[in-house]
DNA sequence: GCCAACGTTGGC
DNA sequence: GCCAACGTTGGC
């Protein structure tokens, strides 16, 4: 079981558009950068990730679950790019922010805030324990 | 709206 | 295979 984070800009997927889709989930699709692509590959049915807005909001907003692993990316045909497909889990009692984040000396090394264009990345448990009780959620 | 950081592309 | 040019992302 593994842990990751998925980021978007509200405008164009944001966190009431995933909710929307229900239990089926839908494709993470649209990366074009190999290292996101890469850890896409990683991820297994079952794990769970946070998912973010990014540009003005900055927020971790809430839980979603892998629902299938990584396939061919069906807004391409690069048979390069594949994704996986989520679905919401919860959202979050408080949205934790990118400062509340930072402000957080153990959670300084995410790579959120060291890399803050990667758009698919991995979390460690430690950091997802800490943000979970932050946002006032479940783990 | 700007700019820094980063990744990708293409010419050599 | 290197590197300059370019495009994109996302924080500020």
């Amino acid at each position: 079981m593994a842990f990751w984070l998925f980021k978007s800009e509200p405008s164009t997927w944001g966190w009431d558009d995933q909710t929307a889709k229900g239990d089926a989930g839908e494709e993470w699709d649209g990366v074009r950068n190999y290292q996101a692509r890469n850890f896409m590959r990683e991820m297994k049915v079952g794990d769970l990730g946070f998912f973010y807005h990014s540009q003005k909001e900055k927020a971790v907003v809430g839980i979603v679950e892998i629902c299938a692993e990584a396939h061919p990316d069906s807004t391409t045909d690069d048979a390069r790019w594949e994704c996986v497909d989520i679905k919401a889990v919860r959202p979050f009692t408080r949205p934790v922010t990118l400062d509340d984040i930072k402000a957080e000396d153990r959670l300084a090394d995410m790579i959120l805030v060291k890399n803050s264009r990667l758009s698919v990345q991995p979390v460690t448990e430690t950091e997802w324990q800490i943000i979970c009780a932050l946002g006032k959620t479940d783990p």
